[in-house]
DNA sequence: GCATATTTTATAAAAAATTTATAAAAATTT
DNA sequence: AAATTTTTATAAATTTTTTATAAAATATGC
């Protein structure tokens, strides 16, 4: 198992490189941007823990980068609190798993182990109900074939509803998947998104996508 | 299904409480050791969510002293990685399962769910009495194959029945587990629920599901 | 054993409490 | 500046509890 760490910070760059060997990984470092990205798309890693502040060439666009030749390729990113980005522009970027500094070696090698024993090829996940179609990969919802612009909030909302059809999901379950740690779970943001998906997506008439389980939550009908 | 939850991070609690009446539990919340240890031994709990650090009396000594009265009511100990107890020392105190903090609400369901199927076997959480099929994960309650809608309250009184199926249930009993401490056990509210559960679940002839016992209370015909 | 009083349970409707829906404003992000 | 997300405030819907009364079961006294 290969893996490459595109890290600036010297000091944490080497504990990593240190611990991953003893842990029997091969390992090769990057300091900046651009070499990373370089090595990360010529050489056959098996995992990138990537740094989201570098020289020449910040996180994000080193992810996109290599993301757009590898999809494959499973990236842990690394990030400090204040640089915080939400679950969703993570999954947007493609990342596989992030951690905020600091963090503990334990706690990075459990990550990368879950990552590496993941079955490699994830399909395509198109999910479909009656006449309405969200494509994971691409992003695009159509409902009677007509493409249906959501928000990304609106997005991930319904790609959890799509996931977990036929069962109701909890307003805490939903907080923990689709929002981030920062989120107030006391809010009615959930309801306000629901709102609003319900109006892109719902037809006219009575029946909707999105029931109402009074006491308990949401549930994406069968 | 009635939990106590031992936390003094108000934040915490209440999210904990709000998240698992969601889930169809009946909750109380204790908010330093000492209260959290009375009511455990004088209530009638199926799990206690015990946090570590606490006032008054720590998680150790509030643990020690609920299984000294009751070996059998299952706890989950929640603590901090800073205040780490060995797996060891976990067993040794009694403890059925614990989670460090930060922990996804997710993660204590699911733990919760496990040690909550453990001991009085049932193995699924499916029940049926003749045409009448209780789906105790996905919240659903069929008759004759069609879906009746019941609400929470009356979802979580038809699952004791059934859990308890062919013993009478007193009405103190039924208060025990599907009310939480703040019920009035003078009022005639299991009544009430009663008289809507049988509208919902009981056919037109003369036999109905739930069967009253003078002077005893309810029972599940058999 | 029988009539009546007392207690317990059933029922329905009203009241209270809680939860969810909605729209618009404010804050944040892009 | 525009779009998105969150917050706020209020309305609507739903659930739960309470209240009041009827019916049933039990107890009591004759």
């Amino acid at each position: 198992m290969r893996i490459l760490i595109i890290e600036d910070e010297k000091g944490i760059s080497n504990f990593l490189k240190k611990s991953l060997i003893s842990e029997g990984f091969a390992v090769d470092s990057a300091y900046d941007g651009e070499s990373g990205s370089f090595l990360a798309r010529t050489n056959d890693y098996d995992l990138v823990i990537l740094d989201y502040i570098l020289p020449k060439m910040n996180g994000k666009d080193v992810c996109k980068e290599i993301k757009e030749e590898k999809t494959d390729l499973p990236i842990i990113m690394l990030t400090v609190k204040t640089e915080i980005l939400d679950k969703v522009e993570m999954l947007n970027l493609g990342v596989d798993d992030y951690l905020t500094k600091p963090f503990s070696f334990e706690e990075l090698l459990a990550r990368a182990k879950t990552i590496l024993k993941r079955p490699p090829i994830r399909e395509k996940a198109i999910y479909q109900v009656k006449d309405l179609i969200l494509n994971s990969d691409k992003n695009i919802v159509k409902k009677s074939g007509k493409e249906v612009y959501l928000t990304r909030k609106e997005f991930c909302l319904l790609e959890y509803f799509l996931q977990n059809r036929g069962n109701v999901l909890s307003r805490s379950m939903i907080m923990e998947h689709v929002w981030d740690i920062n989120a107030d779970p006391f809010s009615n943001t959930i309801e306000s998104h629901i709102l609003n998906l319900r109006k892109k997506i719902d037809t006219k008439n009575r029946e909707q996508f999105i029931k109402t389980i009074p006491g308990r939550g949401y549930k994406l009908i069968e």
